[in-house]
DNA sequence: CTTTATAGTAAGTTTTAACTTACCGTAAGA
DNA sequence: TCTTACGGTAAGTTAAAACTTACTATAAAG
């Protein structure tokens, strides 16, 4: 439902990066700055965008958060790109298209 | 191997949009511009980006280029994500960064 | 209770990407 | 052949994102 975001969220070097280190292994965002040429705020943001598009999720822990991957946005990419791959599909959208232009 | 061209080319709207169209019909530069608010030269510029990132392909045909899909660019960027669902290859691979640390 | 570590947010700047107009080359048509 | 349709590229402008520093809040530690 969210692929755009989540496809707009993996499009920067440093926030694909990012979701990469966190996927790997879950971290906090200090510990995760510290592996990055920007600032700590920096990293906030965009942990912030891609906890937005549902590719990480944030664990409270007293005054740090664990940030880890989340799947769900991982699944809105996959689904939208499958409809790309489904021959069938495509040519009966093609053919809605069609159908609508004759109207 | 070109993930990171295809996801940068998927993130913006109207390229997706362009995507879209060419994936659903094959079409002309001259005749996909027409249904978008921005010049030809802007499709022209976002085709581009699109064509170096595995996702359209151009067919000449007289003055004319046919864009249509290529599935390279589709490929590219689910092998990627691909790599974030098999959960044995991520946790392995984060026992390989483990190990390197201990070294 | 004061200090320190952690991290989010605001405001402003810088860098990047999208877009425009102007131009050029090439192929088809009259 | 000269005119028109098509579309790529260059140069410059505008708009959007990434980044900075400064600030705030909260939880743990001393």
């Amino acid at each position: 439902m969210t692929y755009d975001k989540a496809l707009t969220a993996l499009s920067d070097p440093t926030r694909r990066a990012l979701f990469e280190m966190v996927a790997n292994q879950p971290n906090n965002v200090a510990s995760l700055a510290k592996q990055f040429p920007v600032s700590r705020p920096a990293i906030s943001q965009h942990l912030k965008v891609l906890q937005d598009a549902n590719l990480v999720k944030a664990e409270v822990a007293g005054t740090r958060r664990i940030y880890h991957i989340d799947r769900a946005g991982l699944n809105a990419i996959r689904e939208y790109l499958d409809q790309f791959w489904d021959d069938a599909l495509r040519a009966f959208a093609a053919e809605i298209q069609r159908q609508n232009k004759s109207n």
